[in-house]
DNA sequence: GTGTAATCGAGACGGTACGTCTAGTCTTCGT
DNA sequence: ACGAAGACTAGACGTACCGTCTCGATTACAC
């Protein structure tokens, strides 16, 4: 009845082999400069075992996403009580990764990878923290009463997010206040001082 | 005494047939199949003279937004006297320019360029709104009384063009509240009813 | 055991339809405005292709020579039992064919290309007619008397050869009696008379 | 009432710096990688100086050998009595010039310029030695009656370089026995023993 | 076992584009 | 007017990769 499968199966190696390539070479040298040629060379695997299993080299980096051999996992928002340090210590987290210099390429060249293929844009989102564990920080915040009840949470964490995103992009360089202004434009004006 | 100079000079003609041909390609093809070659044939001259003035594709394209070759001039923000709205429209206007898919490639491929050089970053950034216009217009609505005092207004513009930017890298699709939504974060809670 | 063999083994046709390029603009163009680039287009074959095979170009037209794309076969002399005429006939022969204005080129471009790569060099040496076949005439001559025995006739043609190249090389114009002149010196004095 | 000239007039020590330039690099790099920008920054001139005087590469390099820029002066016979012994010395002399190391990469080179300009043929020709003096040495030893009266001396010098270029052509090696030969075959057997 | 089919490493293929070099012309300025 | 400096269009150089294809070896199911 089923489809029968006749012949060799997909080696599970080669294609760890490929993606540990691609993670390594796409750190190294860019997105801009990574080439299809280097990484079977790389991984000891013809150039048809890649084409084979992968349309194109941005499919390829987004696999490697998904697998996690890109970026560690994201920055998880801690719940101290206060969602206001909560939020800081987080955006801390993130600006300190993304100004790493051993970070620098990987994530310019995530971003003109993402500009290819979506799947990588929304890989790198999550990555940078605007995942679910933001958005359930952020809930227990308004349970809490710690915020106004109408926050739309979810657009919160894009938000900031996206300013991370731009500042990467502008080479803007952070000054140490940034994180407290953010969280206070976010949470509609600074700590109460009472 | 002075700096002799000879031989001939720069022309300015090659110069903008440069830039108008790197201009109309980059619409066309996108930042990645961009071409000196292509960019040399469509001017009209020899890729000598692109290598001799421009060291890399990237800071043409750089130079090609500083001299308004690639994008029409920014979102301007009104003054109705009502921030909310002028802030909302303005969003409006930015998710419905980088939607037309006739800039679609061109605002993708300017992400990838910026990520390469940023200089194109920071035109991106201005050319969206995030200038001079904006930062005026919220400090009027400080002036008016019609934001807390302490907004960080610098800030703000960036926030919402990095939502637009984190936007345009995970293909999410914009929902018609969202820049009130948008709105409502960064100037703290919606429009009181009363 | 023994050396492995893999992947796609060389393109016999592309390999032939190169060699014909090469023949057909070498002849057109001359060896110096020949180039890499047009050979490849002519052959309707990736650069790469000829690279791969041929370090230089004057090997590539060495090949030419070798497999016999460039000259036709060599002046043969014949043997009529009179050496004197047999080899007058034979220079005329060669002399006929270099002066031809359509083998100007060729020639004079053989050698420059010689100029470079020896093995052009012998080529051009045994295609002008100082091939085992000369040697042979001359040696059924001295065996049937009608030449000194001890005539170094190895020699003899490479010094006939070396005279038409080298008015090749001066653009002197030859004379008809040349030939009667050149076979008197090497064969030590003109016909007898009686 | 006389042809005016103003201006200033051409420049002597341009014209000999052009010379020394391009014999210099000639002699370095061969004929064909030698390249008109070469010699004029060598030279310490501008490319147009170069191209207002001289209508092609082989032009210039024929006036290199027309001053006397590329090449000492040639071979010249002796005359000691004996034809044979001169002639001998005369071809033992140029053999030794053109396997010099030294002279190697400018003698084929002197060849490839000549294949594309008839003058440096003919100065190379005369270089090489078959010019006045080795016709004198020849008509004396006709007037001393060491050789045939009828012996076609103006074809003999030419025969002989002839073969000298043969092997510059084709790198096969000399023997020391070939001088002997060559001079056996142009004089008509080898030296009586009586 | 013996086919049949799919995978694998390797690498040649027709191409495109790279960034460099040189050709020969033209322009500017200094002498 | 001539010469240096050097920008210009044009196009070949030799290299790097693209994505496709062919090769021989290997693997695994179907018969």
């Amino acid at each position: 009845m089923s489809e029968q499968r006749r012949g060799a199966v997909r080696s599970e190696a080669s294609r760890v082999a490929i993606l540990n390539a691609t993670a390594a070479l796409f750190a190294e040298k860019g997105y801009e400069h990574l080439s299809i040629e280097a990484i079977a060379a790389e991984a000891g695997v013809g150039k048809q075992t890649i084409y084979r299993w992968w349309p194109t080299k941005s499919a390829l980096v987004a696999e490697c996403m998904i697998e996690g051999f890109l970026m560690p996992g994201g920055a998880i928002p801690l719940n101290s009580g206060d969602i206001r340090s909560d939020l800081e210590a987080w955006v801390v987290a993130v600006f300190r990764f993304t100004e790493d210099p051993d970070n620098d390429v990987l994530i310019r060249s995530l971003v003109a990878a993402a500009s290819d293929n979506g799947d990588i844009g929304r890989r790198l989102h999550d990555r940078l923290g605007a995942s679910s564990e933001l958005t359930e920080r952020l809930a227990a915040a308004v349970r809490a009463g710690e915020v106004r009840p109408d926050l739309p949470i979810a657009d919160v964490g894009e938000v900031l997010v996206g300013a991370v995103v731009l500042r990467i992009l502008t080479r803007e360089p952070t000054d140490e206040k940034l994180p407290t202004r953010l969280v206070d434009i976010v949470l509609g004006g600074p700590r109460p001082v009472a």
